[in-house]
DNA sequence: CTGAAAGCGCTAACAG
DNA sequence: CTGTTAGCGCTTTCAG
């Protein structure tokens, strides 16, 4: 790229744009400073509000900023500062609903700290996981907030020797590196498992996804099997998808299900969408919720609050993990003295019409 | 919510790490040149790839990295080339289903690019806008891909003035400053309009969001009355509405509506899922869909294929947007000689079970 | 194929 | 309150 050196001319000091100025070139804090005729180093102090500057000078640096347009380089800023306002959010997937209300949790407590979100996507991808993690470090942000405790060999080191705030997100059933935000998915799948049988169902089926790389997913239907094995039970059947519309696929499974086992009275699906499809499904072909077949979700997902009838589910605490792990980035940040911190939340059960409440 | 905040006890954890290096500070290029006994000078080009460099040097230094576990500072890199490999994509929502889909047509494109999106979220909010807007330049981004064609004047004036390309995404009925990919949300809402005219309807009713940013909405709004208009007609009724479980705003709306206007034929909802809700409100409550009333919605979510009847919808091609989009920066960012590009793209009307196809 | 020198644009750390 | 001096960690450029 032709860069031009503005050689300075001691003498004009013009506020309007000085021509000559390589139009493909970005502005600097040069320009402003010759704009202004204040140093390079109290103009960054007045573009920072850092340290104290007269109002008259501060004035004039502001004003010949906005004349020109100046916006700062954060390349040059960070490198120079050995600070970087970023904190990378490694979550699994943005069309699972879940995680952008995790983002809104984390974007509201960051907003009044200077840091910033910067979302990277895995796909429930291992590989991918650690591809962006790699990528985000090499920016250098100031925290790391990450989904689950599973993660490559690789991506722990990174994480161990990046030297910076780390916080798993939504699952605390397992070993965390540094700090972590969530439930117990395990817990889950057994309060749930324990309501349906407190409320007298027998024959119950499970309704999930395929994709490997769900261990939350997973551990709910562990956490319930164990629970139903406690009572003497075993789930009656499962079936699992991938891809497509959840809605669509919830109705399709639970065809097959009740098709293979008429006398079925429970389904657990690993989230409310693929439930949601479920309850469509007995709607239109007569089978009566909670009458026939009760049904429960997970995830608490508002969408339900739309639907003729309420599926039991658990709220995650979505936003409110968000929430929680942005705040210990930006206190660690603040006070880099603090140690980790593993923050326990607990969802409650909604029982929607077909769980009997305790 | 009763939260237990955790103490963790093993403040110790142990790194192993090479003897004698600052464990707080970060790996750099020089350690990795000193621990392979290559200059940085090719170390920094066996990493980028960039130049000839025999097998056995690469080797050394590709082994040496892996050891130490170095991660390139792109902050420094990025100083030093002029040049990010990040593209910025602006959009008012994660939670509106769009985007989230919008995306992954990006992502999918700039893979294999070597280009970066970096997501930011504006709410629907003008200055928020400007805001985010600024905090991506200051990156010095590659492109920037930002949704819709109303901006503020600094706005405006901060993409001028980059110096990169710009790509306004998901309409084209206006100027766009650079590059644009999208649909005329205008003659969409006419063309449903016509539709539903042609359909033997005549009392229609509309219901939508309040936002006041939501100008794509408005527009298809606005299209919608011109086409009624000239059919000698005019909308019955209209109902807004801000926040929520679009869901059950879609119930409420509905009832609403009906309500006031027990003879209205048809619903026409600003987008999919209050449409869905408006589906499943008139189902339970006996309103036979679409003998007594049609709907339609906007967008083609995949979720519509879960739904008892389908509403007519019309696909906004988000995920081509997205591809398009990525692949003129990618192309302009490659040959930066290449020129604006605006590329009008064409949803098709899926008439559902409400609409007569002509 | 490899290396040395010179910055990229900004800010920390000191003087005044 | 304001300015000067050194870099931050990397890549460009130009010599070997």
């Amino acid at each position: 790229m032709a860069l031009t050196v503005l050689k300075s001319s001691r003498g004009d000091r013009t506020v309007t744009k000085p021509p000559g100025i390589d139009p493909k070139r970005t502005l600097t804090l040069r320009d402003v400073s010759e704009a202004s005729g204040v140093s390079e180093m109290t103009v960054s102090r007045v573009l920072r509000n850092r340290g104290d500057v007269s109002p008259s000078t501060r004035e004039r640096v502001l004003e010949a900023a906005r004349v020109l347009g100046y916006v700062p380089n954060k390349i040059a800023g960070g490198l120079a500062s050995q600070r970087v306002n970023l904190v990378g959010v490694i979550i699994p997937s943005l069309s699972n609903m879940v995680f952008p209300e995790v983002m809104t949790g984390i974007s509201e407590v960051l907003e009044n700290t200077g840091l910033q979100p910067v979302v990277g996507v895995t796909n429930y991808s291992p590989e991918r996981e650690e591809t962006v993690l790699y990528e985000m470090l090499s920016w250098r942000p100031s925290g790391i907030i990450i989904a689950g405790l599973e993660h490559t060999q690789p991506a722990r080191a990174m994480m161990a020797q990046a030297g910076i705030p780390i916080v798993e997100i939504m699952d605390i059933d397992g070993q965390p590196m540094d700090s972590a935000v969530g439930i117990s998915h395990y817990r889950a799948g057994r309060q749930m498992a324990e309501a349906i049988v407190a409320s007298g169902y027998r024959k119950i089926a499970f309704l999930g996804t395929q994709m490997a790389g769900d261990f939350r997913a997973r551990k709910r239907l562990q956490g319930m099997e164990e629970a139903l094995r406690r009572a003497g039970l075993d789930l009656v059947d499962r079936e699992f998808y991938s891809g497509g519309s959840a809605l669509l696929k919830g109705r399709e499974m639970t065809a097959a299900i009740l098709a293979r086992n008429p006398d079925v009275d429970f389904l657990y699906y690993s989230n409310d969408m693929i439930g949601a499809g479920g309850l469509l499904y007995c709607r239109d072909t007569g089978i009566d919720v909670p009458g026939k077949v009760g049904l429960a979700g997970f995830n608490g997902l508002e969408l339900l609050d739309g639907l003729p009838v309420r599926l039991a589910t658990m709220d995650a605490c979505r936003m409110e993990v968000g929430r929680r792990a942005a705040q210990i980035i930006a206190g660690r940040n603040a006070s880099p003295d603090l140690g980790p911190e593993v923050v326990e939340l607990f969802p409650t059960l909604q029982p929607g019409d077909t769980i009997r409440q305790r």
